[in-house]
DNA sequence: AGCAAGTGCGCAATCGTTTTCCTGCCGGAA
DNA sequence: TTCCGGCAGGAAAACGATTGCGCACTTGCT
C-alpha cells in the first residue's frame, strides 16, 4: 500500500550545521575534529558542543571519496560459508572492526564468473583489501585483473603464487600433536582413516602422520593410510576393515571428527573399549560431532577464529604497505577428552 | 592498441579522463553512460570507445555522495553466525546481489553496546537498510535509536514491535507436516522430545504438535512434552525414558536433529526396529545430523536460504518506499527420509 | 528572409569532507 | 612608529560523479 511519505525525514547534521552553529567556517570545524591545526581553545569547545548538539557524526562517504580509504575490506568466500569460512570469517571481522573497518561479504559458490562480477563491484567500491577464503586447503589460482590494485590476503587455500599473502593451518603440526600424544599414552599402532585421496587436507594429514611416525621409527598400522570420504559412514565402514585385517591396533588417528565418530561406533558396537583398549584422535574440534561421540573425542582443534584474525591483522599490514608476502601457518591445539 | 595506459595505469580513469579523451565535457560523458539527455549517436559513440579503452569504471562513492543511495545494507547477527545464521545470510545476500546491492557484515555477540557501535558504523556508511537475525527465534526488541532512518528487516528472531517487518518460518506449518505424515503411516501414539521450555523454538513447537494432536482427537503420548536441551545425549535420555513409562509409543518427534539422532540410537541400541516398530522425525533437516544417523533422519526442513531471500526482498520493497509491515511466515518443507 | 521550435552539448552547482593557501591581527623587537 | 613572525581562522580547491540551466546552432514553417 502506499502510505503517507516520511514528512519528517529528519536528516542528519552535516559539518556546514556544525560550523552554523559554531559560528566558524567548515574547514575550521573539520580541523577542531580531526585535532589538526591550531586554534584557541574555545574555538575548539564550540566547535565540539554542536556536534554534540546537533548529534553530528561525519559521512563516511563523503571522507572515502576525498582521502581514497573506504574503510572496508571485501570478503570473498568461494565455496557457500561452511562450517569452516565461518570461524575464519568471524575472526577476520573482529579483527578489522577494532580497526575500524567494515567487512563486505561476498559468496561466488565457486563460480569463476561470480567471482569475477563480486572482483568488479568490490573494486568498484574502492575496497582497501581483499580477504580471499575457501573451504578446501587445496591451493588456488590468485584472483584475476587486479595487478596490485588493492592487497589480498589469502585463507585457508594458498594461493599458488608464492609471492602472495596467505594464511593456513599448520597441518603438520596438528598431525604431530595428535599422534605424539597417542604416542605419550603408550600406543604404537596407530591407524590412519581419512578422506579422499585427492582432497589435499587428506593427502597432507596421512603425509604428516607418516612423517611423525618416522621419527620415532614407527610405521602407520593396518596398511598406508585408508582414504575414503569425509562421513561418518566411512569411519564406521573403515574401522571394520581395520579391525579385521589388523585386530591389534591400539589407535586410530582419523582425518576429522566425523570420520573419528564413527570410528568410535563401530569400536563401541563391536565390544572394543575406548579408550582403554583403542584410543581414537579426531581433527577438527567440530563441537557438534566431538561433544556428541560416545566417549567425547580428543581432537586437533586448527583454530579457524585465530587464522581469520591472523589473516587480518597481515591484510591490515599489507594496507599500510608493509606486506609480508608467503606461507603463514598457524599453529593447532590438541583438544584432549575421552576418546584418547 | 592498448600500448601506453598499461604502464600509466597507476590510478583508476576517472569520467573527467574519459571525456577528455572523447574530447567532450563531463556532464555529456555521464549523460552518455547513464542514457539520459539527447546527443548524436556518434558522440555518445565516442565516449563509449573511451570508457572502453580507458577501462572506466565509475566511483561508487562519489555516486552514492551524490545519490544519497550506497547500494549497500548491513546484515547484524546477535549471535555468532551459527547454523542458523549463515543460511539465512547466503538466502540473503544472494537476493540482494541480484539488486547490485552488497552485504556489510555485523557480528554483535548478542552484546548490546557491540550492537549500538555497529549500527552507528552502519548509519555513518549511510546503508539502505538493514537485516537483523538472531540464532534464537524468541522475540527481540527493535534496534533501538533509528527511528525511521533506514529500513530494518527482523528475520528469525522477531521484533517485539509488530509494526516492523518481520520474517519467520512458520513452526506451526512444520509441526503440522511431521505430525500429519506421522499419521499418514499409521502412528497414533506420537510422544515428543525437545529442547529447553525457555526456548520460544521448543516452546511452540510443543505448543503446535499438542494442536495438530488435538485436531485429530489425540493426546501426546507418554504425557507432556519431554523438555530438555538440544543435545543428543538428552535425546538418549529420554528415548529411555518414554520407553519405560510408555513401551507401546510408536513414534517420536523431536525438536531437532540431535535430539532425533539421540533417540534413534537409543531405540537402535534397545533392538527396537526403526522405522519398522517406531518412527522418528527430527527437526531443522541438518544434513551431518540428518544424514549421518541411523536410519538417516525423515526431518523438516525450515528453508533458511528461503527465509533469507523473503527478508532481502521485503527490505527491497521498503527501501523502495513501500514496505508491508508485520509478521511474515514462511513454508517448511518435510524431507522424508527412511526414520518415518 | 525571419522567427519559433528543437537539438546537442558545455558550464557550473551540488553532495559532505579534507586540506592548502592566504589573510588578518596581535605582540615584540628595532 | 615600523616591520616581522606567528597564530587563528576563513575562502576555496579538491575528490568524482550527476543534473539543471542555458547558449549556440540547426531545422521547419511562413
Amino acid at each position: 500500500m502506499s502510505g503517507p511519505d516520511r514528512t519528517i525525514m529528519k536528516t542528519r547534521a552535516t559539518l556546514t550545521d556544525v560550523a552554523a552553529l559554531a559560528g566558524v567556517s567548515v574547514g575550521t570545524a573539520s580541523r577542531a575534529l580531526s585535532g589538526t591545526g591550531r586554534m584557541r581553545a574555545e574555538t575548539r569547545q564550540r566547535v565540539l558542543d554542536a556536534v554534540q548538539e546537533l548529534d553530528f557524526r561525519p559521512n563516511q562517504q563523503a571522507q572515502s571519496l576525498h582521502t581514497g580509504r573506504s574503510w572496508t575490506v571485501g570478503l570473498m568466500t568461494t565455496d557457500g560459508i561452511g562450517r569452516f569460512s565461518t570461524p575464519v570469517l568471524l575472526g577476520a571481522e573482529d579483527a578489522l572492526g577494532a580497526g575500524k573497518i567494515s567487512v563486505l561479504l561476498c559468496d561466488t559458490r565457486g563460480d569463476v564468473i561470480r567471482e569475477l562480477h563480486h572482483l568488479q563491484n568490490l573494486m568498484d567500491r574502492r575496497v582497501d583489501g581483499i580477504i580471499v577464503t575457501g573451504r578446501r586447503t587445496d591451493p588456488r589460482p590468485p584472483l584475476s585483473g587486479i595487478q596490485d590494485a588493492v592487497p589480498v590476503v589469502y585463507v585457508l587455500s594458498p594461493s599458488t603464487d608464492p609471492a602472495d599473502i596467505s594464511v593456513v593451518s599448520d597441518e603438520a603440526h596438528g598431525c604431530r600433536l595428535a599422534v605424539e600424544h597417542l604416542l605419550g599414552t603408550g600406543r604404537r599402532r596407530i591407524a590412519h582413516v581419512t578422506g579422499p585421496a585427492h582432497h589435499a587436507a587428506a593427502a597432507n594429514r596421512a603425509l604428516f602422520t607418516e612423517q611423525v611416525l618416522a621419527e620415532h621409527s614407527l610405521e602407520l598400522w593396518a596398511g598406508r593410510a585408508h582414504f575414503g570420504d569425509w562421513s561418518e559412514a566411512w569411519g564406521r565402514r573403515a574401522a571394520e576393515t581395520v579391525l579385521r585385517i589388523a585386530p591389534d591396533t591400539d589407535a586410530f588417528f582419523c582425518g576429522n571428527d566425523q570420520i573419528a565418530r564413527g570410528v568410535t561406533d563401530t569400536l563401541r558396537e563391536s565390544g572394543v573399549n575406548v579408550p582403554g583398549h583403542v584410543a581414537v584422535v579426531g581433527y577438527d574440534n567440530w563441537d557438534s560431532m566431538a561433544l556428541a561421540a560416545r566417549p567425547p573425542l580428543t581432537t586437533v582443534d586448527v583454530d579457524l577464529t585465530e587464522i581469520g584474525r591472523i589473516a587480518a591483522l597481515r591484510l591490515l599490514e599489507a594496507i599500510d604497505n608493509s606486506p609480508s608476502p608467503g606461507l603463514h601457518k598457524v599453529a593447532c591445539r590438541l583438544v584432549v577428552r575421552d576418546s584418547a
